[in-house]
DNA sequence: ATTATCTATAGATCTATAGATAATGC
DNA sequence: ATTATCTATAGATCTATAGATAATGC
């Protein structure tokens, strides 16, 4: 039983954590923000993450295994199809991409402790949707590009359209956007 | 003469500030690091700039200006043939590019100081990416495309290329990369 | 015993204000 | 007179450590 209310305690944390950092950043979150949203003092929050940089990596962990489905599959296994739809979920949790969007942009300081995270996912993210777009569509894609050449393309359209939509809502469709890039992908139809 | 000294004071500071918030996001950039890479005591640089927010206003100013060229042409008129070489030069400059790659990330979190910034000149480079758009290939793009679809994701392109060079530059050749989404864009050869 | 929290607090920083002093321009 | 800088410092924070106290599990 105890063991389960420190996990509960543990994921409340975790998802204040996920909300002060949306707001202010990794830098700009304090730990008394988040303790403060979980009815705990700053000090009684150190009891579950014992440094902050702790937190962050508590909070990455996560994300890494939501995005490999909980299971012990690969974050590499992605799938075409599967890919619209979550861009179309993103758009109704603007938390979560403000969170994610906000830590990538830091991670390109020095020594963030959320660059290995980042630089190691997207390698793992570009070889994932490279396969998926030489299963989807073969070698040869639209413009003469291969499928290595086109990954990085769309994880860089996904991640862009991110931070047009947080700034601008509502003049930039994020799901239809990304729909109008996926297009791109395609063979256009013989006139 | 003190004016022209003055003006060089200004000019090494916003340097000095360019590279600090490279470093460490603006939230993270302390005057008094600025101010000692320029010599400067904390306090003797506030005679310049009164406040942090001041002087993070006056480095998206200096850009504003790069980026229309120093004349009063606005930031909307863009050659589609020039991208090219600007992302080239990009690539040349890493400091730069994460400066404004960190600032952009910030600038999604609450109140941030740049957020008016990047809103508006995403829309106006948007609207001026769409222009070029049609000037060069008409309105019919491949994939069923107009100008105003393809511009988001242009600009979505070159941002989010960013951060994948800026993470692992070995892994990701940006400009070529930026050119394989330009050729995304041609109308394909008859086959 | 172990776990969960709290109070107290050390030790670092940070921004910004006040006011002195030196140097420069008219 | 004005401009450029400095020293001193107020006033806020922030992270993390130390150690006490209460609650829970065996």
């Amino acid at each position: 039983m105890a063991r389960a209310r420190s996990e509960e305690r543990r994921a409340e944390i975790l998802r204040a954590a996920l909300e002060v950092i949306a707001e202010r950043g990794y830098r700009g979150a304090t730990l008394g923000a988040v303790a403060e949203r979980v009815g705990l003092t700053q000090q009684g929050l150190l009891h579950y993450f014992p440094t902050k940089e702790n937190l962050l990596v508590a909070v990455l962990e996560e994300r890494d295994q939501w995005d490999t489905g909980g299971s012990g599959r690969s974050a590499g296994a992605w799938r075409l199809d599967l890919l619209d739809s979550l861009v179309e979920y993103n758009a109704m949790r603007p938390g979560i991409v403000q969170t994610f969007s906000a830590l990538l942009g830091e991670s390109v300081t020095e020594d963030h402790p959320a660059q290995e995270f980042f630089t190691h996912r997207y390698a793992q993210v570009r070889a994932g949707m490279a396969s998926a777009l030489r299963a989807e569509y073969g070698d040869a894609l639209p413009g003469g590009l291969t499928p290595e050449q086109a990954a990085p393309l769309l994880v860089a359209v996904m991640d862009g359209l991110q931070y047009q939509w947080l700034l601008d809502p509502r003049s930039v469709d994020m799901p239809a956007a990304f729909r109008d890039f996926l297009s791109l992908l395609q063979r256009s139809p013989a006139p």
